[in-house]
DNA sequence: TATGAATGAGTGTTCATTCAT
DNA sequence: TATGAATGAACACTCATTCAT
């Protein structure tokens, strides 16, 4: 189903609406959550009618979206924005920029990324995205982390998947509930667990003892 | 709002019916979702009329409730078996171990535990059920990650939050999507992450220089 | 989509709500016609609820394909009743027969027949068995058609198709607007017409100088 | 409610935008038919924006009567030009003269046709003119059976009653379904069969052995 | 104890018409 | 004269819950 907007161009009231949409989209999916939020909502907040909304996006969905491509463009910046780790204190500061980053991009869109971690969408093509874009993250992640400890083949993957989780997770606890943590601690502390787990080098003989019987 | 079987035995007969009705229940949840499931799914599924649904709970969240409170039991037992984690293989196996149990948890009540973790239940009772079974898990792993690597305060309860989101949604992945990792060895590394980011003993030196000058 | 009742017994009150509904259905559909039939409409003239048509019927079509299936049967009755129609005031009595029953077929089933002929149907498969019925009634005309005048090949089909439009819509006519016109004798003139038209022997010679020089 | 064009003059460009109208709406109400066809579908093929619509227009039906008056000329001229229709294959080919034009005129206007015949139209108004188009239409028909079977009273208006509802409906069934019929011979069939009914003369010794007893 | 039946508030969507520029 | 934008009543359909037997 296409988009009421295609192949017409918007003027700048239009334009204003349609913003007004969006924001109020993402305010009611934020507040509601993605099941609970209604059309009617959305159009109370953005103050304009039922009918504009259908002006606007062929449907609920629709609007999902347009919020999902937004969100998915910023995911993928993000992916790309992580710089190599390095051993030691070097690496550890570009983990933590890099999980602010992450923590402010969660602030905007977390209904958005929640929903595809937690597989709520109802149409293919979104849950695509979703997967996609979190395709982007993983390899990245994959990346630094083939970097950091080298020559571990497939293993790097699962421990990408396990660190997205970790960070995706921890990231909405922390924007969610008010866990009473100070911020910048918590960040910090983070930061040293993924360091701990999935960057720091692992001396050679400690590895080896660690490696389970089998 | 009372359960309708508040106060009043119940036969053989209708043990059996409000066993049905659970376990429709439990297999409605996990195969459509927390939100799409339907009272009329699970009375179809229990082949009970709609009616004695209402025989047995009060409304459709009086079913959950109940599913809630026997996951939340395993829950508590799960949180009491994770023994203390000595540095070492030791505690890596003690790790892999506990790991499988909560993974089969999981593959039982991962709904449920979902619904938790993602918060997505109306009523405020059913919330704060799930507040408290967390929070006996993070007590427990606290105590362990304080054993491992003592004298950090409130930064152990960070990581304990922290060790729970990756645990939690990493198990999610493994049963959810079929990721195409072997499942042996996902859990080895996962409890090889687990045990190097949450409580391989630091030392002394390296911590210190880890440190980030602020 | 399947209709809500299949596979599962109707008691008393259930057949009779059943019955309510598809009597108001006709009902509506004949006042208002087919476009303008409301649900709205049907369930106020049932004195049922809103929820309840949905009980019975999967939509507002499907309560169509109920009607029209009920049509269908009676056209088919209909078409095979009709006699051969023999030279003379024999076949002339056994049109006005026939005539009398199909306008009597048309007095209940109006809407129906009339959505058919004039394709007014959103759906497939309705259409489908519409043309279907009409097949069987077309078929039955081109026999009788061509008992009585032999050897036209598919010229007949075409007479047919034109015989089933002139009582169709003469038939429509003669129910919906209150023509004036004396019913037995207009039923005389019609048959008269149709016999005249195409059963009536066509003497060898009138017809060959009725051929159109080409 | 009168037109917005009532009481003011055109300009050549507001002639043109009107024609587009007028044309956009013939082909969306072919198109799609008189119930489905949206102000929507009529603005975008005429491409003139919804505001414009209703500077020439009151509302949809007024743009429906338009198109109904210049349908109604047409069919008045149509009716004046049925000539007689003498014995013989002169009258025979007359007729198959006025059935072609019939045909071309039903090409054009059908749609119009067709909303009075199956009496589909909302408005009073409308409704009135396409009763006191057909009558026109219905008096042609009659004078000319009359002059060819002479003495029958009002009987020969059930007759025209009957006779346009063969050729418009037979004509609907040529013009939509594709019946696979070639069309000149189908004209061909259709003439013959309207002289034999309704035109032919009636041996006087026939005509009394048809008259059932009664 | 169980059932089939009924309810009605709620929700997404459409579309003819009006408005502001 | 024209336009894009906005409106809101209307409508189909869903589903948790209650009722009558």
């Amino acid at each position: 189903m296409p988009s009421p907007t295609d192949g017409r161009e918007l003027r700048a009231q239009g334009r204003w609406t349609m913003t007004k949409l969006l924001d109020a989209g993402m305010q009611v999916l934020t507040d509601r959550g993605y099941h609970a939020a209604r059309v009617d909502d959305i159009v109370r907040v953005a103050k304009v009618s039922h009918g504009t909304f259908y002006l606007y996006f062929a449907n609920k969905e629709d609007l999902f979206r347009a919020l999902a491509v937004r969100c998915a463009e910023n995911m993928t910046d993000l992916a790309g924005s992580l710089g190599r780790v390095e051993p030691g204190d070097a690496g550890l500061a570009e983990l933590r920029r890099w999980l602010g980053e992450f923590i402010a991009t969660y602030e905007k869109y977390g209904v958005v990324i929640r929903a595809w971690m937690e597989d709520q969408l109802s149409s293919r093509e979104l849950s695509k995205l979703g997967t996609k874009t979190f395709g982007q993250v993983t390899s990245s992640l994959v990346k630094r982390i083939d970097e950091a400890r080298p020559g571990r083949g497939r293993e790097s993957e699962v421990e990408a998947a396990a660190l997205l989780a970790l960070i995706e997770r921890f990231t909405y606890f922390l924007t969610s509930r008010n866990l009473g943590f100070d911020d910048a601690d918590t960040v910090d502390t983070l930061a040293t667990i993924v360091y701990r787990g999935f960057f720091a080098p692992v001396d050679q003989q400690r590895r080896a003892s660690l490696r389970l019987a089998e």
